[in-house]
DNA sequence: AGAATTACCTAACAATCGCTTGACCAGTTG
DNA sequence: CAACTGGTCAAGCGATTGTTAGGTAATTCT
């Protein structure tokens, strides 16, 4: 594997995850993406296996770039509700400022042979374990809620998170660092001002 | 327009709906319909102009029927924090109760040309400006914070309730109606047990 | 009864798809 | 200089795609 190599089989990934991203896994072409890079079709096959290994790749680089940001910000000193924060918001910011890669992990998983997309939903239970069990701590500390479970309020979090990369505009919208904040405030506070 | 015709449209719709959430549009054939159905590919084509306008009735048809559920239970005389969660009841029940319908208009809006994707968004904004409105009318009344926008709210609202659809299964998790109240209260009560 | 319409069919079209084969050539190495 | 390797290419394969043209049996209308 040449410096050479490696660059252009980099270039492909990204620019694949951005057709990936735009037009959706199934009505990209490998021939598009070929033009995008400026080289024949052919030529994919050299770095890749085939257009699923594609998919695949993008998915895996997805899934390890989200999770090493987070490890970054995952400090026990901080009290959970600040540790939390911070994961929050570099999950928010890490998929708002690489949209080209981690949508197609989000949204295009289904186009996966099942041995591939069950390999990605691994990592992803993997990495959504980190924010369960900083949930689960909260709720030993008295600072979440124990009236619905950990797993529930995961899966909220992540909901309220995810969806966002449908709409969100860098051109319109607040910065990803704004909006981080806002959702985290939401989810632990959430929208009402008085108790119900 | 004859009965027999009107139902056979109709079983297309549901059909193809079912398929697209299945494999999304792309990767859906007018073949492997045709075939669900019983009938042959060019059959399809006396009761919908393309492919691309089966999509489109799809995501019509999807925005009418949760719309026209939600005005149901639109109740003025309701306090705005019950209003608020009977629609939101209303909205995830409907939509986890009917997900062959309307993962389409979720998730495979993108695969539409400009002119019909735009017709869609155009009823979805009017049916989200529904809660919008309630939420609002909660800020005036002093039942929902103020320090955010309503119209952030609303996103958060929809982020929380429409990734749903992705993970929900009805063998293992709970009832849609107990999923919806669970959801409206973390909407409105947040993940915390104490003040931040 | 004859004419027209309805709802589906067979057959095939042109276009596009992912992918393979085998050759080409620049750059490195012996 | 000769041999080799790494990266790209032209050409084309077979399969599948959405869609159309034209026909047919059953039903409905006049």
């Amino acid at each position: 594997m040449t410096d050479r190599s490696s660059e252009t089989a980099e270039r492909v990934l990204l620019e694949a995850a951005a057709l990936f991203r735009e037009k959706g896994f199934a009505s990209a072409s490998t021939r598009e993406l070929a033009d995008r890079l400026g080289m024949r079709g052919a030529s994919l096959y050299y770095h890749f296996k085939n257009k699923e290994d594609l998919l695949y790749r993008v998915c895996v680089r997805s899934m390890t770039t989200v999770r090493t940001r987070v490890d970054e910000v995952l400090d026990p000193r901080l009290p959970v509700r600040e540790r939390l924060r911070a994961m929050v918001g570099r999950h928010v910011i890490t998929l708002l400022e690489q949209r080209d890669l981690h949508t197609p992990m989000l949204t295009q998983l289904a186009e996966l042979t099942p041995v591939w997309r069950d390999d990605i939903l691994r990592r992803r239970r993997e990495y959504e374990q980190l924010f369960t069990d900083q949930i689960v701590l909260g709720q030993r500390e008295g600072v979440i809620r124990t009236d619905l479970t950990a797993e529930l309020l995961t899966l909220s979090l992540f909901n309220l998170l995810n969806w966002t990369v449908f709409w969100y505009n860098p051109e319109k919208d607040q910065t990803p660092q704004e909006l981080a904040d806002m959702f985290v405030s939401v989810f632990f506070d959430g929208a009402g001002s008085a108790p119900s």
